[in-house]
DNA sequence: GATTTTTATGCAACATGTTGCATAATAATC
DNA sequence: GATTATTATGCAACATGTTGCATAAAAATC
């Protein structure tokens, strides 16, 4: 599985505590893969008996905190990984369920839900858009792993401009079968 | 959950025999929802418990095969269902995990990989176009829930091509990068 | 300096998803 | 008619993800 790897390559950026993963995934890695601190700690854990990550201790002893790096092992495990293949996502959308469960049952619910959609993704892309105008616009073409981290950031883009034009294709057609059901 | 909501959907279209709901799964609600048969066999003993669906026993009674369909409890609980709300998916992205990885090692093994998912997502857009043409190209504009589900097609048309740009940008520029290392 | 909030880690129970295997009827092929 | 593939259902074990709660230090506020 590659919850393990998205911590190893998180971990390799910078050594860092549970918290701090999270909320780095609130930002860049989590736009393509997410998790809750329960899996983080649990999974942090279980890298640690393997032997991947190791913990440094912080000098005030009284703090719980505690913050994880790499070792061999794990950069090695990291390695073997990355020649592995992997299927593109499946996707689960839930709305896309309730749109065809909507068509079977000739109910009209929907529209809200969608509008709602529509303003969450247009949030999404605006947070996106202020990260690739702050870290990204002015950033050097000819550094690769700056280049890479750019082009993750810009599928993220894509794909929610994409899902923003179709929402306001949607949205008056659904409203117009309304008005002519009713009219 | 919702892959039970799935199902309801697919019965409602449909009563049908487990295996059927798979292959249904294959074209067209699997684009944004997917399940192995062990999950849907799982999923409907377990609706089966609840009164939200029946079995149709097969006439010649050597036969295993039972055919599933929706009761009136289970119509009720797609309805107040549809309802709620749902949180945009969360993408879940292997391929932008290996490639953040190899941002980080400064690894050079991600561009066949690259250029594999290119390839299935041609080829994934492909059925999609073909679906398409069959089913809906010449469909009745006023038809709300024939609207609906090409709709849903189209979204999942949009996202293929939107991750076909994106890769026939990046694989390019990846090559520009190991032949500027390389020379 | 007492109280509340935030940060940080974690357990336990449960829900969902995956994998490998087992069973048996039906259909196709030799 | 024996053998092999396909269709169809399912169990069991395990992996992964979610939810609710518990603990406690550190920082902020009253």
């Amino acid at each position: 599985m590659s919850l393990s790897h998205v911590l190893l390559t998180s971990l390799l950026e910078k050594p860092s505590t549970g918290i701090e993963l999270g909320r780095r995934f609130d930002r860049s890695m989590g736009f393509f893969w997410n998790a809750t601190h329960q899996q983080i700690y649990r999974e942090l854990n279980a890298m640690l008996q393997k032997g991947w990550i190791s913990t440094i201790e912080d000098e005030d002893s009284g703090s719980r905190k505690k913050t994880y790096q790499v070792e061999r092992p794990g950069r090695e495990e990291l390695a073997n990984w990355m020649l592995e293949q992997s299927p593109p996502a499946q996707l689960r959308e839930e709305l896309m369920v309730r749109l065809r469960a909507e068509a079977q049952m000739g109910s009209n619910t929907i529209l809200p839900e969608l509008e709602r959609h529509l303003e969450l993704h247009r949030e999404k892309l605006n947070i996106y858009r202020q990260i690739f105008a702050k870290d990204f616009a002015t950033a050097d073409e000819n550094n690769r792993t700056l280049y890479i981290h750019k082009m993750i950031l810009q599928l993220g883009i894509d794909l929610e401009v994409g899902w923003i034009s179709w929402l306001e294709i949607m949205i008056p057609k659904l409203k117009q079968f309304n008005n002519a059901a009713a009219g």
